[in-house]
DNA sequence: ATCCTGGAAGCATCA
DNA sequence: GATGATGCTTCCAGG
């Protein structure tokens, strides 16, 4: 039905405007990480970076959350400070002032009045009012005010030059993007790109965003975030190019898709050829993307508000960033991609929009079909660095968007790279209909592929329990990551949404920092729970987001993705509880679907040295020929232990493979030790890394058991949290830690976060809530003021915070970098898992599968566990009382110390 | 006519 | 540097 708006009550959260700047992307590790990353990644995808980073980790965290921010930063320099200065409001430190961004009431007053939150929390508020109102918040609101609901505003608002911090580098970009060249426009880049920025200001966002499909889908959408805020500038190439897509929005995308056909091209040259044409300049109508991506900012929305927010010192900024247009687009880009931007558009020039920026800037481009103006500017351009520079014109995203009413994004809303329980307190959102494990993604050039189906036919369900007021609340989904890294936003991948007599859920998309966010209603009638059968997924050309700026994700390889379904639950006392799950993983890639094996699920998580018990995986693409290789990696990521088990040839069948678990290397293990383990089927063909727990060999095998029984769940499980069966593991023992959920107001700490992070992140996982509010937030939002900085901070306070959610905190976006506090503790287990175990979380809630937890770490094992933990080194123990943060820092130590001990003893 | 899909071509990149 | 294996993106065709 009507897609558009629904009701959405303004209260819905819906924004998760946080926006967060944490993207992630960039974060850290940028430099060095990507680096990494991209090649773990292709290789195994490995987590790689993710031990890296866990070395990072810790400081990372901080770092990445600003990272994430922005990025840019990384790149960029000054910049992020900047950013997070926006968000900053919005996230802690703000908070309380500032903060309001986040909290939309706060400043206003929340809701409740209550104050703002210290904390980090994030409230809710409803947006609208917020938002508006309040707009004290930055620009947020105005760009609320522009976009219909969007929530963002408040937060965000800010503008905050920040964006200018925002940059990214040019060197940032994408390195990794050599990939593609060829896309040339893709405009979806742009989208993406930000994401970070998310938090980065909701203000900003604007600009971000704003890009964002707005289109697509509905008109409605929206886009609130607040987007992009923070980098808007920095992002430019965010922006830009995000907006492009974003920009572009459907309906430019569906121009382009029009054109699809442009095709006429013919593959391969590609979309250049084809698109180029239009790109080639401006059209910017879509263009926008390229636009400065900040600017960006969407369409129209954008623009309308743009004004606003391009406050003259933005404008400012942006131009200077930019440059000419063209040149800049050229900058950015990375030479192949340019190689055929150029060819094609040599035009383009990307006229760009000149900073215009604001959207309406711009116009020109309207006409244009959206696509390619945006890239092909950029790629045309040449270059240039800038690329992302952005400053661009303004899009103009010709459309506007419509906003959609609904979407709000409520500024205070948790950055989409935030990790967040899936359960708090009464109420648990959970996956009660795992989606299936292979869905192709349709490009932009082709036609949608369908609704992400179940594996048993049907569609994904998700329901919220232990709601029970009578008012409707707003589900978001958005595509997030599936590696090991914590959850966020997919720079590849965006959910789409499906319309038609064939889908029977009401939805509508908004467009939070460059991800496209779909809004459904959770309905009280329906016991609050909401069929998904909406929700596609579009993938974006790899060499169009790997020119964004900030981005450093390589797409290549990068195919697997995760429903991420978000809840704000308006509390009595005016705050907003966000609750989050991600589900297990989904393979997009036709080919990889096809060939590379995937493990959905195993009959056992853990179990004692000794091994040899047999072990049934379900998935699929098994061969008799396929082999299960188990790995011990060292806190950098190195492996250092490699064995492969005996598989049983006779019962391997492509949906199961019977392995027997191999003895561990070293039998006197004091403590349970997570190592990991993954199908080959060939050189190049392995599933992801499947997390496994050896545990001491005197330990009962009946706590094993335990474990299993966990397993069983969480594969079974599927169901809500969609955890992976797998990930659980890792998160078990966050999940430990986290107590309960209501708390959340806190945000938790990054700790446990990370070690989510470290697994994967299932961030969705994440347990326990964790309240979005402000504490979260602030990570996120930190980076807006602070950039880094605060950030940091956060990651410090986090813990704090966390108290409760401890697995939400985290997040920091950064995608790549791994959140700093996690790595600690993964550390010292496990490497890094890959991504799928992620999901897990779900399963976390409660301390107690603890012995599941793999990674845990003994810490964690150990209480849980204690048989495990024999040895003396349990010192971990240490007072449980002490603050988790405090604990996983003693772990970490302890493990680093047993590590070197312990194994090799 | 459109939406979905599955399959595969063509080209780029990786090993 | 050459070559085959892989991966990505675009087309095509059928239901």
């Amino acid at each position: 039905m009507p897609s558009t708006s629904f009701p959405v009550p303004s209260k819905f959260p819906l924004g998760p405007p946080a926006a967060v700047c944490g993207s992630g992307e960039t974060l850290g590790p940028t430099p060095p990480t990507s680096g990494t990353m991209k090649a773990a990644e292709e290789e195994h995808y490995s987590y790689t970076s993710s031990s890296l980073s866990s070395a990072l980790p810790l400081p990372t965290a901080h770092t990445s959350l600003p990272a994430p921010c922005h990025d840019l930063q990384t790149s960029t320099p000054g910049i992020s400070a900047v950013p997070s200065a926006n968000h900053p409001s919005g996230y802690g430190g703000a908070v309380d002032s500032g903060a309001s961004g986040y909290f939309l009431s706060s400043s206003n007053a929340r809701p409740n009045g209550a104050p703002a939150l210290e904390s980090p929390r994030i409230e809710i508020t409803s947006y609208m009012g917020l938002h508006h109102g309040t707009s004290q918040f930055f620009h947020d609101v105005e760009v609320e005010d522009v976009l219909p609901s969007c929530k963002r505003s408040p937060s965000t608002a800010t503008l905050s030059l920040p964006s200018m911090e925002a940059y990214r580098d040019p060197s940032c970009l994408s390195p990794a993007s050599s990939l593609s060249s060829r896309s040339c426009n893709s405009e979806a880049s742009s989208y993406e790109s930000n994401y970070s920025y998310p938090y980065a200001s909701p203000q900003t966002s604007p600009w971000q965003s704003p890009c964002v499909s707005p289109k697509t889908t509905d008109p409605e959408e929206g886009f609130p975030r607040g987007l992009g805020a923070c980098h808007l500038l920095g992002s430019p190439r965010h922006s830009p190019s995000t907006s492009p897509r974003t920009s572009v929005t459907e309906e430019n995308w569906l121009g382009a898709r029009g054109s699809r056909p442009t095709s006429p091209c013919n593959k391969r040259k590609y979309s250049l050829n084809g698109r180029q044409p239009s790109c080639s300049p401006h059209h910017s109508p879509t263009p926008s993307p390229h636009g400065s991506p900040r600017v960006s900012v969407t369409e129209d929305t954008w623009l309308g508000n743009s004004t606003q927010y391009t406050s003259s010192a933005i404008v400012a900024a942006i131009n200077a960033l930019t440059t000419d247009s063209s040149l800049d687009l050229g900058d950015g880009i990375p030479v192949k991609s340019r190689k055929t931007a150029l060819e094609h558009s040599p035009s383009v020039a990307l006229k760009v929009e000149p900073a215009g920026e604001d959207l309406g800037t711009t116009p020109p481009t309207s006409d244009f079909p959206p696509e390619d103006f945006t890239f092909q500017h950029l790629r045309k351009g040449a270059f240039c660095e800038q690329y992302l520079s952005v400053p661009q014109p303004p899009y103009q995203w010709p459309k506007p968007k419509s906003l959609t009413p609904a979407s709000y994004m409520s500024p205070s809303l948790p950055a989409l790279d935030w990790q967040l329980p899936s359960h708090s307190g009464p109420f648990e959102l959970r996956i009660e209909v795992q989606p299936k494990s292979h869905h192709r993604a349709h490009y932009e050039t082709e036609g949608s592929r369908g609704a992400v189906k179940a594996s048993a036919g049907g569609h994904p369900i998700v329901q919220l329990h232990g709601y029970l007021e009578s008012e409707p609340l707003t589900l978001q989904l958005f595509i997030g990551t599936a590696d090991d890294r914590l959850l966020r936003p997919h720079a590849f991948y965006q959910v789409h949404r499906i319309t038609g007599k064939t889908v029977s859920t009401t939805s509508h998309e908004a467009i939070l920092s460059n991800t496209k966010v779909l809004e459904i209603p959770l309905l009280p009638e329906n016991n609050m729970r909401a069929t998904i059968d909406c929700a596609g997924i579009l993938k974006l050309r790899n060499s169009d987001i790997e020119l964004r700026k900030g981005e450093t994700d390589i797409g290549r390889k990068n195919t697997r993705v995760r429903l991420v379904f978000r809840v704000h639950v308006p509390q009595p006392n005016g705050r907003t509880l966000s609750l989050q799950v991600a589900s297990n993983p989904i393979e997009c890639s036709q080919r990889s679907a096809q060939e590379l094996p995937l493990v959905e699920k195993q009959s056992t998580d853990s179990y004692p040295v000794i091994g040899g018990k047999k072990m049934v995986l379900s998935g699929h693409n098994f061969l008799q020929d396929s082999k299960v290789i188990f790995v011990e990696k060292a806190p950098d990521g190195h492996h250092v232990w490699e064995m492969e088990a005996k598989t049983d040839r006779d019962l391997c069948k492509p949906n199961s493979l019977v392995v027997e678990i191999p003895p561990f290397r070293n039998q006197r293990i004091t403590s349970p030790v997570q190592v990991s383990f993954y199908v080959c089927n060939g050189k190049r063909k392995r599933s992801q890394y499947q997390h496994f727990t050896y545990l001491p060999a005197n330990v009962p095998i009946i706590k094993t058991e335990p474990t299993d029984d966990y397993e069983p769940a969480l594969t079974c499980g599927t169901m809500s949290q969609g955890l992976s069966p797998l990930p659980r593991p890792y998160y078990s023992p966050q999940l430990t830690m986290l107590p309960d959920p209501s708390s959340c107001l806190v945000a938790g700490f990054a700790s446990y976060p990370q070690r989510s992070t470290m697994m994967s992140t299932p961030p969705s996982s994440s347990p326990k809530l964790h309240d979005l509010s402000s504490a979260a937030y602030t990570k996120g939002i930190a980076s807006p003021g602070h950039g880094h900085l605060e950030l940091q901070p956060q990651a410090a306070e986090a813990p704090t915070i966390q108290e409760v959610p401890r697995p939400m905190a985290v997040q920091p976006g950064s995608p790549k970098q791994p959140p700093p506090v996690l790595l600690q503790p993964q550390s010292s287990a496990h490497p890094p898992t890959t991504g799928q175990q992620q999901h897990q979380s779900p399963k976390v809630r409660r301390n107690e599968s603890p012995v599941t937890g793999p990674l845990s770490l003994p810490e964690v094992r150990e209480d849980s566990n204690h048989n495990l933990a024999p040895i003396p080194v349990t010192i971990k123990r240490e007072p449980e009382e002490l603050d988790q943060l405090y604990l996983d820092d003693v772990n970490e130590i302890i493990r680093n110390d047993l590590s070197s001990t312990n194994p090799h003893s």
